[in-house]
DNA sequence: TTATCTATTGACAAATTGCATATAGTGTGC
DNA sequence: GCACACTATATGCAATTTGTCAATAGATAA
């Protein structure tokens, strides 16, 4: 059996990668600031750059963190332009949690750096195979 | 049925997530500097505090970076302490990838940064449920 | 009543990951 | 000559995660 069979790698799918992993702290800290349905943080998630991203996925986030006790939910009394809402609210864990996330991100941000960093000694460096 | 049969979230498994996610970069950084194989590059990896992640997963990327075509491969001839080593070589499609992924990760750490910015800003001004 | 906007949920295929295990050459001590 | 440890790479599969689409449903305007 020659080697042509091997699997085919996903071709990447809609919207970048990146946008997921960072859905979790930014929605916390949407809601860090008070509670918020999901329809609100949704837009709220373009001022950090998380546009595009499937409502659904959002919303089973959301769903997620209530299931792991970070957020509560209750539906909104007041009528609005629209059906009832689901209103979020950070839990004490929740705030932990976000507090863990926050230092997450800091050890992301320094292994990027770092990476940055070799890749641009090595690009001045001019040493390797391509430039 | 009661609410309560929500399906479990994952009770996160070994090793972080972020490991896995900065591979494909950091493997195109390791050949970027010439060619390597597998066992060496994953010893490399420490030093990017990629540590601890299961070898099959990195061989996995390695065989699908050169189904991608960013990377070519063949077997060492020298005889070394061990069976034989597929050693691998960045191609010219690769290094633009390099290039490009590069590029992205500057773009997640400026999300990065303002979310922390914003999480920083927040809690100073002592506003919110949760400080 | 139809269309449109607001809001949330459900279902399912496809992709990814974690882990366990298979294979195999080389050197060491016994 | 063989049990063992170390080097090196590959495979299989269940469980998890993700992307996409469609369903539901209230309000409001034309």
């Amino acid at each position: 059996m020659p080697r042509g069979g091997r699997r085919r790698r996903w071709r990447r799918r809609g919207y970048s990668r990146r946008a997921v992993r960072f859905l979790e702290p930014t929605l916390l800290l949407g809601l860090h600031r008070g509670p918020a349905h999901g329809y609100t943080l949704i837009e709220q998630l373009r001022d950090f750059g998380l546009a595009d991203l499937d409502a659904s996925a959002v919303y089973r986030v959301l769903r997620d963190m209530e299931d792991e006790g970070w957020v509560t939910s209750s539906w909104e009394e007041e009528q609005t332009q629209g059906p009832p809402r689901r209103v979020y609210q950070l839990t004490a864990l929740g705030d932990e949690v976000l507090r863990w996330l926050t230092q997450d991100l800091r050890g992301t941000r320094s292994m990027i750096d770092q990476l940055l960093t070799s890749y641009g000694r090595h690009m001045q460096e001019g040493e390797g195979e391509y430039h």
